[in-house]
DNA sequence: TTTTAATGTAGGAGTAATTCTACATTATTT
DNA sequence: AAATAATGTAGAATTACTCCTACATTAAAA
């Protein structure tokens, strides 16, 4: 019989899943927490076959969770949803220790599929997320994302975060234009981003400035 | 027996509340639609009590489904609901014409109280959103820099904040690209500052992303 | 110690974004 | 009701940015 422990904080998509694992597998025990401290506990007290367990979730992120699930039950499948499709999360979170990576358009498609997948000790990796870890895999699977960069690049990339433009970084450090974007293209190839605004959220998650 | 229209993008969430629905209302007719084009569709062609649209749908967003429902069928009352707690859309919502703004959290605590209220006529307005009535009818405007935003503006502003380019915007609006930039400098000017990532950090630290 | 990879640096060509201007529509004020 | 301001929308011209390429110089690997 599995057990199956949904975490996220919206009754209407604990239900909604719910409804969807019921329909796969009629048997199963399903228990719903609604925040990563029921989550927690529930994860220490009692076993489980899979948990499936939301990013967005109000004071402990579902990183947070995952990570602390990875310490205290290393081999407890953890299945990530998260309501957005950004999966530049995809690869920070199968980083922490995640079994896999379901954004909000495949989860309905996926679920299953994933759950079989990750019963089995598998991880369950849609192609999109495979593309992002190939390209990944040369820089990522040390420390920190910008421990990548290089001095001129890390400085870079700090004034990018905090608002300043190419031109006026170039300005400032002495240097052409497309040098600096040069250097922007490079931080964004191996910190796996793509705009200004996810340097801004990375720097300010991880209070680099 | 009560007619009710369900608008959403995620399949798990129209599942969700579908469930709840029909546990209360067992003999109700309810039909899911999971964009915008396709509500418009239903409320032109069919009769409905009430509509339940979330705010959030890919292409036209809730609120333009809400001006055009309000134009082709006046008496219909729409429920808003979103996934955010942003309150603040509560009040444009209100101002556009929608019956009633459910917020993430209670969702699953009001709905059935909602549906009540708007189908006889009322609106149904929580606590916490008169209060934002209040204080937004005696204040006005000198409240939060994003209110002095116009609505179009606000969305446009949330999508720089989210980090996404002038072009992907006009292309998701279908808009041109200068229309957008237009309404990033009225923006700016509005909100007095200069860059994308001043947008970013203002629309985190008030919870707006 | 070669060979290979990473880093610091730009130019040219092509894209994208901004600015300034303009003009209908709505809203607001007077 | 008339006058004024705000909003939604874009074009032309200018400016900023990116991408691809390139090439010394260093650092790392074989």
């Amino acid at each position: 019989m599995i057990r199956i422990l949904i975490a996220d904080d919206h009754a209407i998509v604990r239900k909604g899943l719910k409804q969807i694992l019921l329909e796969q597998y009629p048997t199963a025990v399903i228990v719903e927490v609604a925040d990563a401290e029921a989550l927690l506990l529930a994860t220490i007290n009692e076993k489980w076959d899979v948990v499936i367990c939301d990013m967005n979730m109000p004071g402990r992120s579902g990183l947070d969770a995952l990570n602390q699930i990875k310490q205290s039950s290393p081999g407890l499948p953890v299945l990530i949803m998260s309501m957005y499709p950004e999966d530049q999360y995809a690869l920070r979170v199968l980083k922490a220790g995640a079994s896999g990576y379901l954004g909000k358009e495949t989860i309905h498609d996926d679920i299953v599929k994933a759950i079989e997948t990750v019963m089995i000790g598998r991880k369950f990796i849609t192609p999109a997320i495979a593309e992002k870890l190939a390209d990944a895999y040369n820089i990522g699977a040390k420390g920190k994302l910008h421990e990548a960069l290089s001095d001129r690049e890390f400085n870079v990339f700090k004034l990018l975060a905090t608002g300043k433009s190419v031109s006026e970084i170039a300005e400032q450090l002495f240097l052409s234009a497309t040098t600096v974007s040069t250097y922007r293209s490079r931080i964004m190839d191996k910190m796996g981003m793509r705009t200004n605004v996810d340097l801004t959220r990375y720097a300010l998650e991880n209070t680099l400035i």
